[in-house]
DNA sequence: TATATTTGTTAGACTAATCTAACTTTTATA
DNA sequence: TATAAAAGTTAGATTAGTCTAACAAATATA
């Protein structure tokens, strides 16, 4: 019945989905600025304010010079379209294919911008409709709806709370090989045992292991459920 | 050791395949016109002597002012990993995805500009290291070698002579349409009952279906083995 | 061989996406 | 509130890929 064009580039594919993210990010106002936008997809902000007003002219966003930019709900659910075969693409190389959390993120990078409506549904099929990808995060449903769960960051746990790691907040290379590292993974237990007042760092311990210190920084890049 | 680069655009890798198909095509001489090439990939001669000239730079084909087009053997090897990239692609769609052989093409065609080492070769291995695709034709892998197969054209037989069906020549929507509205797909077994000299059509049996007549043209886009 | 046809090239223009450098508006701060 | 800093825009240039129209070379044909 609605909303998604096909006739979007690659690279306005791109920045809608920037937006999206950018939207999430800020989670009180789902705005974003030009430079914010620029930054988050690696151009220049004279570069972002050209392709604003392409979106614009598309009604693929809102936004008057100099003010902040908002997603329409066509260009949400354009966003939300590629961000659904993003997190499927990714489920796909880390179940059936046997790529690594850290690797599967630059290839869907690029496969999210297949067109083919049947193509996205059968992977769906395909994978079992799954409803989380490999970091966790929520794969939208073919009609826009997001999943949500029940997550807090392992930052706000208390001693002696117990826990089950359900999605990563940092993507990064380095955070998910430091994860494999110590074995940790979606699904993994976690028990917080001392929190240190000095810099925030937790002594936690992870499964069966021994107790071991992580920063406050880690712990505030993991999303864990009590 | 070799060959392939991965700087290549989207464009580039189309031209090269092109080409590649080509000299496949004009199997004497594998050369190719300017207006061939421009044919074949929808584009103007004048867009294709522009990148003519942008491939020669890179040394990925030979040509000089007015005189034919010859892939080098970087060139070829590049051309080779994109038609092995469509062709697993396309059996992925096919075998995995239930897509049928007249749906994969499109989407392969955008499929194989995926640039990742790994995501070919573990796509093969997923695929349990398919020698044809789809159509019937061979899959390149991962050293350049194109597996070769006996066939010959359903005209090129003789009256009474018994068949399979092991590739189509003819990859078109409508050609792939008909034959499966006849029940004929790689594998299906083909008696030549009658040759009409008249216009070079032919009475054949397809499995242990009734008797039917097909066109010349038909015979000439169906390869068999004897 | 002279001419017509086919084949291929060049020149000039356009669009999408990007950049730098200069400028303007908004916001923060002294 | 005046000024400095930050945020955002504009102008002008570049590159890749495409086109049309005019031209040139090669080939076919009368
Ligand atoms: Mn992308
Ligand atoms: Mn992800
Ligand atoms: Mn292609
Ligand atoms: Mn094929």
């Amino acid at each position: 019945m609605f909303y998604i064009c096909s006739m979007l580039s690659y690279t306005e594919e791109n920045y809608l989905k920037a937006l999206l993210k950018l939207s999430f990010q800020n989670e009180d106002k789902p705005e974003a600025g030009t430079n914010e936008m620029a930054a988050y997809l690696g151009v220049k902000p004279a570069t972002a304010t050209d392709m604003l007003k392409k979106l614009k002219e598309k009604e693929l966003v809102t936004y008057k010079k100099y003010g902040k930019i908002l997603l329409t709900e066509t260009g949400k659910q354009n966003g939300i379209a590629i961000l659904r075969k993003h997190r499927l693409w990714e489920t796909f190389l880390y179940e059936k294919l046997d790529f690594s959390w850290d690797e599967v993120h630059e290839v869907a990078e690029q496969l999210e911008h297949i067109q083919s409506a049947k193509l996205v549904d059968k992977l769906e099929e395909f994978l079992n409709f799954p409803e989380f990808d490999p970091h966790g995060d929520p794969i939208p449903k073919a009609n826009g709806e997001i999943p949500s769960i029940d997550k807090v960051l392992l930052s706000e746990l208390k001693e002696d709370e117990l826990c089950k790691v359900v999605a990563v907040k940092d993507t990064s290379t380095v955070f998910l090989q430091y994860l494999e590292k110590l074995s940790i993974t979606i699904g993994t237990a976690i028990k917080v045992l001392e929190r240190i007042d000095f810099d925030g760092s937790l002594s936690i311990q992870i499964a069966d292991e021994e107790p071991r210190n992580v920063s406050m920084k880690f712990a505030e890049s993991l999303f864990v459920k009590r």
